[in-house]
DNA sequence: ACCTGAACACCGTTCAAGT
DNA sequence: ACCTGAACACCGTTCAAGT
């Protein structure tokens, strides 16, 4: 019993992967798959629910390799005997680790997730997160921000703020919209020239040399860790002028 | 001379904003403007342009009012005589405001015109944002960064920052990947009564209640802000122990 | 239960003509 | 210079059959 299904979902991202999200048709797909395109439909619904599929299928790669155990072929069935406790599964090796290095990691990944697959940063803003797994690595985050001292009301917003980012970092960088630099200079030149771009004319120097994206995304954790000690401080601080 | 490009630009626009962008297509736009669907490419290259022309208008929004002086009809025409100054216009009504101030209007309006626009904010990250008025938006923001005290090495990566994560919280609201809250209840309460999402089950209480999202992006620009002075006032920190 | 073939209503784009 | 018509190689999806 191979499951056609991920028979199906496999075909879809080596097509993504080797060709971009454009060459996903249902056509293309159900060729791969060695099958007729109507014979899709039972197993994945439409292609709406196609892309869900592939983004679910991707986001598992985003969670620790399951307690580290013997076997980890993929897709063991259930993912249970993770932990017992019920507040602060401690159990799992991740959590054992400072939360700074937590939260640097699954963005990390998250970037890196990113570049293997350019077409998936993009997708992902356009619906909603909702699968199993997408769930179980916010629930990391949460878990992290928790540990850093966030404020409970604040921690999904939080939550939110970073990832927002971070998706949105690895969706300009695959999807074209940082860059700029290479692309219209005589545009720009003229207005420069025309002095409608001060700050850009005050910033040259700096303007001009290349950007190290990988040095930028470092820097960028280093001060979204900083705002989360902030926020944790502030809300410590605020606590404290409460009980005297 | 009605511009024939710019009727075509408009037909795509009233297109997207009513029927979203999956109804912009080369021959639907054609039959809006009343014209055979071979007739458009002269004026606008092909579709990957045609999409470019419509972010490229819609940045415009995002501009002041020009100089707010009298007549202020779209489109007239070159944008000169703006300012004079070649460092810091300081001629235009805008910049005398507090840099927080700038920043926040920025910000408020990318949000609203990606609430106008539900289909601009996704389209924004897969392709570069080079045209004439989306470079003098970022002018406007570098400004905003030089006057806050950010060091001249870091402000063009604070400015990706910051622009990343509005564009990225507009992309996730108009996108649907903010929409999780009512859907999938029934496969998410089975993962925490497998007790495997163990920070979900301690925030119950806080994610259960809906979210108000002006408010949370109104929290985020605050710490988004803090974050901005932070990097300024810790490199003024460090200039000043170097000169002792 | 699972798959196929033919069909419908669409796409973006090229190319040779028209005026 | 600007527009049209016909054509090519595609789309997602439905529906009635097949086994």
């Amino acid at each position: 019993m191979p499951d056609r299904r991920q028979e199906i979902l496999d075909a879809a991202l080596a097509l993504a992967d080797e060709q971009g999200l454009g060459a996903v048709s249902m056509r293309a797909v159900a060729e791969r798959a060695g099958v007729t395109p109507m014979a899709l439909y039972p197993h994945v619904g439409n292609k709406a629910a196609l892309l869900d599929g592939m983004l679910g299928r991707l986001l598992a790669d985003l969670l620790p390799p399951v307690t580290a155990a013997a076997d980890h072929g993929r897709a063991s069935g259930t993912t249970h005997g993770r932990a017992s406790g019920t507040t602060h599964g401690r159990a799992s090796g991740t959590t054992s680790q400072d939360w700074r290095q937590r939260l640097r990691t699954i963005a990390h990944q998250a970037r890196g997730l990113a570049h293997r697959h350019p077409w998936a940063a993009t997708l992902i803003f356009s619906r909603p997160s909702v699968a199993p797994d997408a769930v179980r690595v916010v629930d990391q985050i949460y878990a992290a921000l928790i540990d850093a001292g966030v404020p409970d009301a604040d921690v999904a917003r939080v939550e939110r703020l970073v990832s927002t980012f971070v998706i949105g970092y690895g969706a300009s960088e695959t999807g074209g919209r940082f860059s700029t630099g290479t692309l219209n200079p005589r545009g720009r030149r003229a207005q420069l020239a025309a002095g409608e771009l001060p700050a850009h004319n005050a910033l040259a120097t700096w303007l001009d040399t290349p950007v190290d994206w990988d040095a930028e995304f470092e820097t960028d954790l280093d001060d979204l860790v900083r705002l989360v000690e902030a926020i944790a401080s502030g809300s410590a601080r605020r606590a404290a002028a409460q009980v005297r």
